[in-house]
DNA sequence: ATGCCGTGGAAACCACGA
């Protein structure tokens, strides 16, 4: 069982190279960020034809969240994070699929730091917390999974003295990280790989995959009953290097 | 490290990303 993350992007932009990706690695079940479509404009059809079914949830120019299954429906169980009714922002969507409660995130950028943005960073961080709880306590099998937005250590960053000021970086934002994980979630890349430089994102900007001067903080994090499965986890790194590519790699995890 | 690239939407530029 392969279960990837993807920020794509744009979906619409993005198709030709998502569905290559798809075609070449046959993920069993992937979580899509940054659709950056309205909700009538996502590609399901070219996606189901592409062999897989999939849940949604689109905006109009900005975020965006899917969960798509390889031969299978899979069925939505949340669209959206509990305790702020006002949030219409599509970061979060869940849905269970073979037997797995997905968790599929878009995590606020919350740059600039400090101001509203930030702030509004730190309360997703929270509410995301306050549910991850929930989850860990029905005891089912879930993996959270997407765009953290969040550089967890200094081995995650390429040259972290020009992060520290930066959103991704503030001490506040990894010690929710930390808080969240201390539930008992196992961050899968570190887990096997402690030591490794692997990262997930690299700007458009001034070269940045040449130079690999990237980010790791696309995420995917498991509860302790789908930990026990974990097998192999990677990054599909040759996709950034692709024509017309995400500023995202697609980040995977296989289970037995 | 300053938005240099890329996407989307509105309007021939701007918001936003990380």
């Amino acid at each position: 069982m392969k279960i990837a993350t993807y920020n794509v992007n744009g979906i619409r932009a993005r198709l030709p190279l998502l569905l290559r990706w798809l075609e070449e690695q046959s993920p069993d079940i992937v979580c899509l960020q940054e659709l950056k479509a309205p909700q009538e404009q996502f590609p399901v059809t070219a996606l189901n034809e592409a062999g897989y079914g999939a849940v949604w949830h689109g905006q109009k120019s900005w975020n965006g969240v899917a969960i798509l299954g390889k031969d299978c429906d899979p069925v939505e169980r949340r669209r959206a994070l509990a305790g702020d009714p006002a949030d219409v922002q599509s970061r979060y969507l869940e849905a269970d699929v073979r037997g797995i409660v997905i968790g599929c995130l878009y995590l606020p950028n919350g740059n600039p730091a400090p101001g509203p943005k930030f702030d509004y960073k730190l309360r997703w961080l929270q509410r995301l917390t306050t549910h991850a709880r929930d989850l860990l306590d029905s005891g089912l099998p879930v993996v959270l999974a997407g765009d953290f937005n969040v550089i967890p250590e200094e081995l995650d960053v390429y040259a972290p003295e020009r992060w520290v000021d930066d959103a991704l970086f503030r001490p506040e934002v990894r010690a929710a990280y930390r808080n969240l994980l201390a539930q008992g979630w196992t961050d899968t890349l570190r887990a096997l790989h402690p030591d490794a430089r692997i990262y997930t994102f690299w700007k458009y900007l001034r070269n940045a995959f040449a130079r690999d001067a990237g980010l790791r903080i696309d995420h995917i994090l498991l509860s302790p009953a789908a930990a026990r499965c974990l097998r192999s986890a990677g990054v599909d790194r040759d996709v950034r290097g692709w024509e017309r590519t995400s500023d995202h790699a697609p980040t995977w995890i296989t289970l037995k």
